[in-house]
Parts: structure tokens; C-alpha cells; sequence
DNA sequence: TCCCAGGCGAAAG
DNA sequence: CTTTCGCATGGG
């Protein structure tokens, strides 16, 4: 089937910048599970074979299963946040130089409405490993505890629920790879399952009142939590600050974020000692939050991808 | 063999 | 308050 969207959309730069661990790109096509179902999405080739038109707002989608065209459509809507009016945060973020090249290098990348129990795990496995390493680990997992999903002989596995996860010895969860942050899944799990969390509900609360739910998990931090915020909750203002976003930030916001944290007022108790210019990572997050005007998570999804795929340091 | 990778949390200064 | 260190695993 044919799905037409009025609003710009990237499938390269959306499915790899990094923020979702699981497209596979098989002959032309992006394979994903949406929903507990597989899914694969192309452009709309034209029919005279002549190639595929990227860039463009018409998808080719194949679903497995017996959900109508509306269906399907909605879910590919909401997955790709196609209710946010994307060209008027892109106006209200390309506020400089800096962002306007990486949005201009990647037009049509969207940030993602991800499933927030896979988004929680996923990045539960993020602390000190590597981004093909998190795929791997989730692709783990699913196979050992998830359901086989098959769609025009591409083999898959859905992401495990918490229940699952819950019941499975945590040394079978170790042998999915995840080292050290097995015991962490597992009380996860176990504590989603015995206190009956949604955490689809967490859309209802407040950024500071999710955030702060979330870090109340063994191996969630400030990071952590803002990635599942920012990645599946809605929470636009979220603006995850790793290694990567804060050396990026250092690199070309040093002077702007000083003077913020100056007017802000913060390095000015005990101030016998000349300022210090230590910006910390809750300065980079109170700046990006203020500075992208709310849509810090887009902002961030940009400038990350841009800092990985250029290492070009000046 | 050594180093690093979308951090976190406990311990020490 | 800030800095330091261990943590499992796998790839380069």
C-alpha cells in the first residue's frame, strides 16, 4: 500500500541517526516491528523501475496481518510523530549556524514516538557500550524471549514485554550480552510487572515528574531518563547529554551556554574564587531546553548525528 | 594486549 | 559539593 504524508520525511537519516536500535535496511527495504507487528517501508518506487524517489512524502508500506489501510496509516503516524508540525519546530530551532548546517545536511530526519518499554530497555543497555552493540543486545533479547515474526522470508523476533522479561532467569538475560546491566533489566521488569506500571502514562506527567519517576531505577540516570523522554514520552524539552552532546556543545555553544549560566546567576555563591568556567551537564540541558525553545530533543537528534557523521573538528 | 563505547552509582576527597 | 573508580562485553 501507498502512504501520502503531508510533511517531510527522511527514512536514512530517521532510521540510523541512532534514536531506535532495530531497522534493518534487506534489498531496498527497512524492515521494523511496530506495534508487535513487522513492518517494511520503502519511497514509493516509480513503475518504471527507474529508482527510488528518497525524499519523498509517499511510503510503500507492507504490514503483516489484517489491519486495514487506516489502521496502518495511523500507526505509521503517530510512530513518526506526523502530529507535530515538523517545518515550524525546524523555524523555531534553526536558530544559528551550528544547527542550521545539521538540519540542512539531513532534511526530513524526524524524531520518533517509540514504544516506551522497548525505548527504557534499549537504553538501559546505552551506559559505556557502543550503538551497534545496543542493537545487538536488543536483537538478543527478542530472539530469546520475544515472538518469531516473519514477512516475505525477512525473520524477526518482537521485543519481549515486561512480563516476559520479568520471568526469565537473569543469567539467560546476561547471555544476551548485556554484561552488568542484566541485574538492572531484571528489576526492571520484575517492578513493571509487580506495581502494574504503564509507562504509556507518563505522557500525562510533567517532564520533571516522568524524569524523576524514571531515575527511581536501578541504572537510570539523568541520561538515561531523558533519552526515553525525549524518544517515546513526548517530551520535547528533554535534551539527553552524552559524551558526544556535550563535546559538541563545548565545541560551539561554550560561549553562549557561559554567558546563560552568568545570567542565570549560578557560579555566584562563594564566589571568592574566579569564575569557573566548568559547564555541567545540567547547564548544557537548562541552555538547549531554553535556547531551542522547547523542541530540544529534535535539536539534539540533529546536532548528534551531525557530530557523529562529521568528525571533521573545525 | 590495550583502549574505547549514547553512564551510573557508590565511595572518597 | 566534586572527583574517582568499578562495572561486563565486544570490536578495532
Amino acid at each position: 500500500m501507498i502512504i501520502t504524508f503531508s510533511q517531510p520525511i527522511d527514512l536514512d537519516s530517521t532510521f540510523r541517526c541512532g534514536q531506535a536500535f532495530r531497522w534493518k535496511f534487506v534489498d531496498g527495504w527497512y524492515y521494523g516491528v511496530l506495534n508487535g507487528k513487522l513492518i517494511k517501508l520503502r519511497y514509493q518506487s516509480y513503475e518504471n523501475g527507474l529508482g527510488i524517489s528518497k525524499g519523498s512524502r509517499m511510503l510503500e508500506c507492507k504490514y503483516f496481518g489484517e489491519l486495514d489501510d487506516v489502521r496502518i496509516r495511523k500507526i505509521l503516524y503517530e510512530y513518526l510523530r506526523m502530529d507535530d508540525d515538523y517545518l515550524k519546530i525546524m523555524d523555531n530551532i534553526a536558530v544559528d549556524d551550528y544547527i542550521k548546517d545539521a538540519i540542512e545536511r539531513f532534511p526530513g530526519m524526524r524524531l520518533l514516538r517509540q514504544d516506551p518499554w522497548e525505548c527504557f530497555i534499549s537504553y538501559l543497555c546505552s551506559s559505556i557500550s557502543s550503538i551497534p552493540q545496543i542493537s545487538r543486545n536488543i536483537e538478543a533479547l527478542s530472539k530469546m524471549f520475544g515472538c518469531e515474526l516473519v514477512l516475505d522470508g525477512i525473520r524477526t523476533y518482537s521485543f519481549p514485554e515486561a512480563a516476559y522479561l520479568a520471568k526469565a532467569d537473569e543469567m539467560d538475560i546476561r547471555k544476551c550480552g548485556v554484561g552488568f546491566r542484566a541485574k538492572n533489566i531484571s528489576a526492571a521488569a520484575n517492578r513493571i510487572v509487580a506495581d502494574g506500571i504503564i509507562l504509556d502514562e507518563l505522557r500525562e506527567w510533567s517532564y520533571q515528574d516522568a524524569k524523576c519517576f524514571l531515575m527511581t531505577f536501578q541504572g537510570v540516570g539523568e541520561k538515561i531518563a531523558d533519552c526515553v523522554l525525549a524518544f517515546s514520552l513526548d517530551k520535547l524539552e528533554a535534551f539527553p547529554v552524552d559524551r558526544w552532546i556535550r563535546r559538541a556543545m563545548l565545541e560551539d555553544y561554550e560561549k553562549k551556554m557561559i554567558d546563560y549560566v552568568g545570567k542565570k546567576g549560578r557560579g555566584s555563591k562563594s564566589s571568592s574564587k574566579k569564575y569557573s568556567t566548568r559547564i555541567k551537564d545540567q547547564d548544557i540541558r537548562d541552555f538547549s531546553a531554553e535556547y531551542f525553545k522547547g523542541f530540544a530533543a529534535y535539536a539534539q537528534e540533529f546536532l548528534f548525528y551531525h557530530k557523529r557523521t562529521c568528525p571533521r573538528p573545525e
